[in-house]
Order: structure tokens, then C-alpha cells, then sequence
DNA sequence: TGACAGTTTGAATACGTAGTTATTATGGTG
DNA sequence: CACCATAATAACTACGTATTCAAACTGTCA
């Protein structure tokens, strides 16, 4: 019982030709059939089909997402891409992994959909697959995995940077000792992450061990300071290999007595919207969200497509909270 | 340069058709026919598209879901959503909007894709957009979203009888004044739960005050903190419309110097991971994510459709937390 | 061998739209 | 009034698949 432009044609009393034209290129319709047609449609309740659409101008208007289904920070990103992409008309369609076992079956579903384009997420998404993406006609983009570097087209934020200045900052604070709660070791992003921290931090003679939260939620994190407490000798800072593990470690190292920042300062990593709960107040690195997905649509939807695998290294804000504030406790 | 059906077919020495019942109904061919089929697409690394199989069978696979763009409560139902969706071989396409506002926008692009399902989500849709979607060939259900009964099917956690539950609990930890601080006024679930906790404490003798904290955020709600605190006499108990709000109602009252739960008590609605954070542990009423999405998905994929209403309303799980545990401060 | 049921395959078509080409209407000019 | 340029519309086709219907093939049994 659908209506199709067939049916509004024969309403108005025009070709089935005329009503597509009034609805995608309006400027060759006199303005009077214009008229007639659209009251037609309007009478039957006639809206255009985007799938035939689609079949037919081989572009769908929809952009796909590979993402980790359970993640604070994706789900920002997520939320930022889709309002952006709305404004372009655009729609998102998500292909949520719940872990990196499974990512083949998501990236099996994502062939069959013809995307305008494809945002790979998840530090977790292994080489292989990411090549296996690279298919012609496929747009796709990987979205702050260092991993993808030379195999697709990337945007991320400076995490070697973001990491040193945190590292710099916690260090200016005059601490003795540090470590180092990483998400999951195999993660471009965390090593990366630790590397540079860990780096900035000796050349100003600061040993920083790495922790393995083995993941990368708030669970983690706080399973991951009673370990840190458990320890011989109690670093003076924390450095949380993400902002959801950081919050992680801040309650699960208040649970075990110790003030933070009083005793032991605590960074994290990446702006969530919680860092800044007047709970928490984390410092941390505040990713530029926004100008990610602008320049990740950037790629995709460019005229100039083609081999090129451009590479877009954005900067992150140290964003200073009271957790590495020492002293007003 | 897409490899379609018709290159796989002469690759194999068979036709078209043969091809598509191999990805379709594959017993309906001979074994040896399909393996030849099935190296010919394994070599020209032909994948069915599926916009074609929709414009045929008149099926996308895809459920929508109209929700407001930034709310961790709604995230956490998307995830959930997809993630079961994505289990029955289904993907997700999301209709975000900003505010109520632009609520018509998403509405309109909806129309466009033939979707097997629609969910509405967020209480601020209006009761004429809500009818407007009522369209053969789309299957719309309304999620937590109490304006929409008897216009649309409808599932919902059982909001009066967890707010009530709530009201009886704090009631129960013997306190003389109470505040209910809402959401938005206008919000269908806001009224409820307020009707709820404000009846339940009326039966005991304790007058509960309505407070508009303007919005659904953690801001919103630490901003109302500062009211409740500028408020001539301070309620024993402040009952956050959800979750978001609480968090920040109690971050707000802790910076105005008040101890929660030793000057005053809190709950929550929803029962979001954020709300049993051991920084927070707040007593909230958590909602059966699972449960409400599992019922969303059988009444859209019912064989049985038409034009019944059903509406599901799902009990709610008090979820006592530290935030009304008097005493041990 | 020939008829028959059952299985397997091929040709043709429809899904609803957009663009291409052909045709008709419009308007201005000599 | 004939003529041409231009605007407006119509007829037709392709996009890639699933399905219907008919044809061909298989093996069985009288």
C-alpha cells in the first residue's frame, strides 16, 4: 500500500519523470506543475524512496561506524558524528562489536551496505582487517588508531604529545615516583600513550612502570588501584591510560584510604564529559572532538579521493582539573 | 567497478539467478553448483548489496531509533538496542535531534528509508509528531516515552511504581521534608515519577515540593543544587528526576559544603553505570535496559503487526545505594 | 523404452527512482 | 505567418537483486 511517484504522477496528471524531477531537481519544473505535483504528493502522502534512490544514484547518504559497543568515549564520538553528518542529511549507521573477536562478522555486514563512506574505530581492530577494508568504492577512514598508519587514511589526536604535556605537567607538580595504568596493552593507542608519558617523565629522571588495567572501563580502572595500593612502594601519580579507567582509579584508590590529590595525583586522557564532574575534576587531555569528525567527514566526502592516504594529526588541550592540584587537597 | 551478481554468474557459467539463490536460499541449489558459485564470488570478491535486496524484498533490515543527541541514559539504550539488533543480523540508523525543536527534521529524513522499524524514543516528542508517524508499512514503538499511550504501541519501565518505591524507601529511612527535583516539567516521565514520589510521600505526611532543574543534564542538576541549598528550609531528601540529575544534584550539594548522605539523602531514576560508581553509589531505580529493548524488538518483528497497540510496562529494580544510607555518613 | 515425479537451472520480470533522449509547447523574431 | 531557439514534459531505460514460471535434466519404475 505504499505510494510511489507513479501513483503522484497519475494524481497530477503528469509522467512519473516530472514528479522525481520536482523532488531532486526542482529548478526544471515550471513553477505551476511544481505546484500541482507537490499537492498531489502531499494528498497521498507520497515521500521519495532513498533505497531506489539509492539503486539508482549509487549513493546512499548514510555513513557507517565500526565501534566497541561499550565505551564512554565512543559513544562522544559517536554523538558528534551523527548530529554533524544530520546536518549534511546524512544519517549514521552503527556496527557496534562487542570485542575484537567479532569485528570480522561487523565488517561482513558493513560490505553489504553500500556506505559513502566507513569510520573505523577501536584500537583493537587488527591490521589485517583494517587492509581488508580497503576495497574500491569504500570510503574508509580510521579514526584515532595509530595501528591503520600507512594502511588507510587516519585521524587522531596527538597522543604522543597529549601524553608528554600530561607527563610534563604532572612532573612540574614535584613528584618522586609515577605509574603508568594502562587500558589494554596491545592498543596502538596505549602504548603510544605510555611511551610518550614514560619518555617525558625519564628525561627528568622519573621511572614510570606500566599497569595493565586489562581494559578499558571504569571496572578496570578501579580493579587496577588495589593492585597500585598493593604495591611496594606507592607512586606519587597515577597517569590512567584513558579517562574512564583514570576515574576508575581515583575511586578505587579513594576505597583504599589515600587522598587524591592530596596523596596521590591522578591523570587520564581523553575529555570526557564525567572528567569534569566537580566529583572528579580530572585533568586530562581534552581530544578536540568536534575538529576530529570534521576532518574525519572531511575525507571522506573530498572530491579528490583517490589513493591518498592523508593523514590528519590534531592536538589535544591539557585540560587541568584539581586531581593533579597538590596542596588545597 | 562493482562486481554485481551478473560477473559472478559468467565467471561461474551459470546465471544471474542461480547466483542470487546461492546468497539467498542456497538448498534450493546443487552442492556442486554452489561451490563453483562460490569460488567465482570468492575470487571477484562479489558481496550482495544489500540496497538492491532491499528495493526487491522490501526489507532493509534496519531499525531506526529517533533519540535526543546527548543523553547517557538514551546511549546506554542505543547500545544496547544495537547490540541485540546486530545479533539478529539487523543494523542501526540513527535519527538524532538536538532539541524538541528539531524533532521534524529527523522525522523527515525517516520517512525517506523504508525501515522495518522505528523506535521513538525521548519524552519530549510531541503528541503530533508522535500520531504523525503512524504510517502503513511502518512499524513505530514508542520507548519510555508515557505521552505516547494509545497512539503508539508503547514500552516503558513502570515509572509511577518506581518512584513510588523510591519515595517509600527514603520515607523508610525517617525523614521530615523531601524535594523531587525534575528534569523538565513539560516531560511526560518527569510528571509521572513526580506524581508517584509526591503521592507516596503525601501517604506518610511528607510534603514533597517540585523543583525544574530545566534540563536532563548533570549540569542541570548541579545547578539546581544551588537552589535547594538558597531554599529557605533544606528537604531531609532530594529525589533527582533521573539519574544524570542526581549525579549532579549531588556534586552540587557537596561543593555547598552539604554531606550527602549525612545531611541530606538522594536517589536517582534509571540506574545508568555512571549511578554505581563508587564515587557516587546512588540509589536510583534501575531500569531493565534488556528487558525493555527485548520487548521493543518482538512487538516491531511480530508477525502478527496490524493494528493493536500493546502496551508493555516493565517493573523497575530499586538499587539502594549509600546515598540514602543514613548513619554510616 | 517411455512416462513421471522430483530436482535443478535459466529467462523474464518487478521493485521505485533518476537520468538520458526524444518530443511537444512556448515565445520571440524577421 | 513561418521559423527557430528554448523551455518543459514524456517515454524509456538502468541500477542489482529475488522470485515466478517454464524448461531441462535426473533417476525410477512399469
Amino acid at each position: 500500500m505504499r505510494v510511489t511517484s507513479h501513483d503522484v504522477a497519475a494524481e497530477a496528471g503528469v509522467s512519473q519523470a516530472t514528479v522525481a524531477r520536482v523532488f531532486s531537481s526542482p529548478d526544471k519544473v515550471a513553477l505551476a506543475t511544481q505546484k500541482r505535483v507537490r499537492e498531489a504528493a502531499a494528498k497521498l502522502g507520497y515521500v521519495p524512496n532513498a533505497i531506489a534512490r539509492s539503486l539508482k544514484s549509487q549513493r546512499t547518504d548514510i555513513v557507517g561506524a565500526v565501534v566497541p559497543a561499550k565505551s564512554e568515549y565512543w559513544q562522544d564520538v559517536l554523538t558528534a558524528l551523527s548530529r554533524r553528518l544530520a546536518e549534511q542529511g546524512k544519517q549514521l549507521l552503527l556496527f557496534p562489536f562487542a570485542d575484537a573477536d567479532h569485528v570480522e562478522e561487523a565488517l561482513d555486514s558493513v560490505e553489504q551496505y553500500r556506505l559513502d563512506g566507513l569510520v573505523l574505530a577501536s584500537s583493537t581492530i587488527r591490521p589485517e582487517h583494517l587492509v581488508r577494508m580497503r576495497r574500491p568504492g569504500l570510503r574508509v577512514v580510521a579514526f584515532n588508531q595509530p595501528a591503520a598508519s600507512g594502511l588507510l587514511p587516519l585521524v587522531m589526536v596527538d597522543n604522543d604529545a597529549g601524553a608528554r604535556d600530561l607527563a610534563e605537567h604532572v612532573a612540574a607538580q614535584g613528584i618522586g615516583t609515577a605509574a603508568f595504568v594502562g587500558t589494554v596493552a596491545s592498543a596502538s593507542t596505549d602504548q603510544i600513550r605510555y611511551r610518550g608519558a614514560a619518555s617525558a617523565l625519564a628525561d627528568r629522571g622519573i621511572a614510570c612502570p606500566y599497569v595493565e588495567a586489562g581494559g578499558f572501563s571504569y571496572d578496570a580502572g578501579y580493579k587496577a588501584a588495589a593492585r597500585i595500593l598493593d604495591g611496594a612502594d606507592r607512586p606519587d601519580a597515577v597517569m590512567g591510560g584513558s579517562d574512564e579507567v583514570a576515574l576508575g582509579l581515583i575511586d578505587g584508590l579513594r576505597t583504599g584510604g589515600l587522598d587524591v590529590p592530596g596523596d596521590v595525583l591522578v591523570t587520564g586522557f581523553d575529555g570526557l564529559p564525567q572528567a569534569s564532574w566537580a566529583g572528579y575534576d580530572l585533568t586530562t587531555l581534552v581530544q578536540p572532538i568536534d575538529v576530529l569528525v570534521d576532518a574525519t567527514l572531511a575525507i571522506i566526502f573530498d572530491d579528490a579521493w583517490d589513493a591518498a592516504q592523508p593523514e590528519r594529526i590534531v592536538p589535544g588541550t591539557l585540560g587541568e582539573g584539581k586531581t593533579t592540584r597538590r596542596g588545597n587537597g
